[in-house]
DNA sequence: TCTTAGTTTATTGTATGCAAAATAGAATGT
DNA sequence: ACATTCTATTTTGCATACAATAAACTAAGA
């Protein structure tokens, strides 16, 4: 990946290796599972062992990655009753996101919301898997700035990345990021309704339905 | 504390700090702001600099502790703003967990909860500022394993580490502790009773009134 | 006396080296 | 041929050493 030497981020070594990582996996780029050798990270981020490791103890402590016993460090990787729990919580987060989202909605964040769900829309017109991919994460992440609670935001966040590999398994054709990027006009609708109690309901309907879809493709 | 040489845990040494540093960090032993010296806790723990530096990021990943850009590692602390925002989250979770523990509660989850809260009221009677704080975490870390759902349980938790220094302010007094103790009672019987929407609303007011006690007291 | 520039010190961040542990492989015995 | 044990390699985990940067202190000038 060409982000590792070219974009100059702020920060430590260690701090942009993390980030770098999260946001592959979140983006389902690696498989859960997968193991992760130090040496070819620290080589790859052109970096030594130690920042690498502080990488991965970061990641590891938010339950991005898992580490054995003396034997490595793996993406996380759930079971078909774990992810079932990890998508109620979820859906208990997203729900309330959604609540308060619908509440305290500034121009601002409706502006943000919008503009993320037209990135979906073209991102699923032109069939551009990853490019949807991103823009989905967007798209709820305006969501969640939009509660105003930096707080909640950043624990649907971590669930969102968590779940990135798994979630990304679902839009494997250009139907299906046709049919995600349609389910969010509903969803924004009832959103901007400023109806809480309509909003809360929408988010429930639609991680019920994405979730079955997922639970599908693992 | 003697357990940083006595008590040999499981894992690394890292994943050992990290876990003690964490306990203490929860039940308000280091003060919000504080700064923590990396030689020191080397020291303290009979350790390098290197598995001190790993338990730092684990908890700096997890909001527990905050680092500057080269200026050091603090305890987390929060404006009233940001409390406000945390209070509100924790809100949201604390009662969900309400809600699901009260629809699976189990006969040993039952049992777990009634044994933290005869702890909690022990310690509250015997006036134990510090034993009174963990039978309260150990109190609502019950509450949140009886959802069944480790991942609902483990954001509760982190929530509960984070805001751990401003809460343990509360508890100052003889008095607050029978209180907080006393109050415990209702929140019980309305999650023993299985209907959830009595519980989510129990859990509702405990929080209410105890967000507002710990903003009076920070 | 206060401000400011220079220097020193302390501390973080990174690299390297070493030891322990686990896995893989080879050799030997049945 | 198969199992078992011993060895060797790989890889993690920790310690130490070094470099870079920010804080603290000193000194000089206005």
């Amino acid at each position: 990946m060409a982000r590792a030497l070219g974009e100059e981020q702020k920060g430590s070594a260690g701090q942009r290796i993390a980030a770098c990582l999260r946001e592959e996996i979140g983006a389902g780029e690696l498989r859960p599972g997968q193991r992760l050798d130090e040496e070819a990270l620290a080589a790859r981020f052109g970096a030594s062992r130690t920042p690498v490791r502080e990488a991965l103890s970061r990641l590891s402590a938010q339950g991005v990655l898992v580490q054995g016993a003396r034997r490595g460090v793996f993406v996380a990787q759930y079971s078909r009753e774990e992810l079932a729990q990890i998508f109620e919580a979820m859906h208990e987060i997203e729900t309330a996101c959604a609540r308060i989202a619908s509440q305290r909605l500034s121009l601002l964040a409706r502006s943000d919301i919008e503009d993320a769900q037209a990135a979906c829309v073209a991102a699923a017109q032109a069939g551009d898997r990853a490019a949807y991919l991103r823009a989905n994460e967007a798209f709820h992440l305006a969501i969640y700035k939009a509660t105003g609670n930096p707080f909640m935001a950043a624990i649907a966040s971590d669930f969102r990345r968590r779940t990135g590999p798994f979630r990304a398994k679902k839009f494997n054709s250009h139907k299906a990021l046709l049919a995600s990027a349609q389910s969010h006009w509903a969803l924004i609708e009832d959103i901007f309704s400023q109806d809480s109690a309509t909003a809360s309901k929408s988010m429930r309907a639609h991680m019920r339905t994405s979730f079955l879809e997922i639970l599908k493709a693992n």
